[in-house]
DNA sequence: TCGAAATATTATAAATACGAATTAATTCAG
DNA sequence: CTGAATTAATTCGTATTTATAATATTTCGA
């Protein structure tokens, strides 16, 4: 079997194509869910980025979301007036705010969280845990291989 | 080698995550790029799919963006305006309207393209054609079953 | 031909987004 | 210790994106 520069082309559109579909589907569907508990989608990652290392302050939400600090002043706003979050000086250093979940932000994340891991489970069906693993470690290795790519562009002098 | 329930969770999880990570990037280096030319994520989307079946109407637009034909119609005046788009009435049926990208469109997509695939060319680098046909044929059967997955999602009467 | 369906636009309102200026707290150089 | 620079977050002004509801216009089936 040989290949020409024209098929990497083509592997390489359809991979991007697959990874933008696949996501896609995530977001509608999980959207679609989102809205009946009166949610959005940059509410709902806010809340998704808070719980992974609470407690987080804006600038880490800035750094992980590419949202300028203005922006998500405005979203945090929003969720701690809807009582999902709730926001606190650090004591420490009182020019940090202190992001958390409150209880209803827990449960309702975590109730989202589920119905999108369940419909991603269901889309994973056909793969045995093999393939699965085998996945992963394709997926990691291009993520690697893409995050020090993007610094790269990120740290250009100027 | 055995596998728990937890295991499998943990591999959604994981994959979740790679799939949401790398189309970050993708899209993050893709808006860097379209920035220095003018162009914002969304409208450089409508472009990308003009160009998939062109010409075509709002609705298709509609069916594959998930965005209403209001907000569409709102993002593609700013093209045609851009000299981006050519906007016309289909004569066969003139409820429909026709988009087609313009010579500057074409080429601003292109070069947008081009900026993009090679951005994801680099982060497959260490995936031989093996691995990418590999790679492709996992994220096509999970594409199937989300697609599908989605679709019953929709059909729900009311 | 008449009314229902399909297509797109307009009007309105809300959420999202950015950059610049501002405020407040901290750090650091001298 | 004090004032200058730095850092963190917010506010402000503006633009963009998005949705819903209401409004043409055209097509098409009965």
């Amino acid at each position: 079997m040989s290949f020409s520069d024209a098929d990497l082309t083509e592997e390489t559109k359809e991979i991007d194509k697959l990874i933008r579909d696949i996501h896609k589907h995530l977001v509608e569907y999980t959207k679609r869910n989102l809205k009946k508990d009166g949610l959005t989608m940059p509410r709902f990652k806010v809340l998704w980025y808070i719980t992974k290392e609470q407690p987080v302050n804006m600038s880490f939400l800035h750094r992980k979301m590419y949202l300028s600090n203005s922006t998500l002043t405005i979203i945090v706003d929003k969720l701690v007036e809807e009582d999902l979050v709730d926001r606190s000086r650090n004591p420490e250093d009182r020019r940090e705010v202190m992001l958390e979940l409150t209880g209803n932000g827990e449960q309702l994340l975590c109730k989202m969280l589920s119905i999108r891991q369940e419909f991603l489970e269901k889309g994973l069906k056909d793969l045995d845990s093999g393939k699965k693993e085998e996945l992963i470690e394709l997926l990691s290795t291009t993520l690697d291989n893409l995050e020090n790519l993007f610094k790269e562009g990120t740290n250009q002098h100027e």
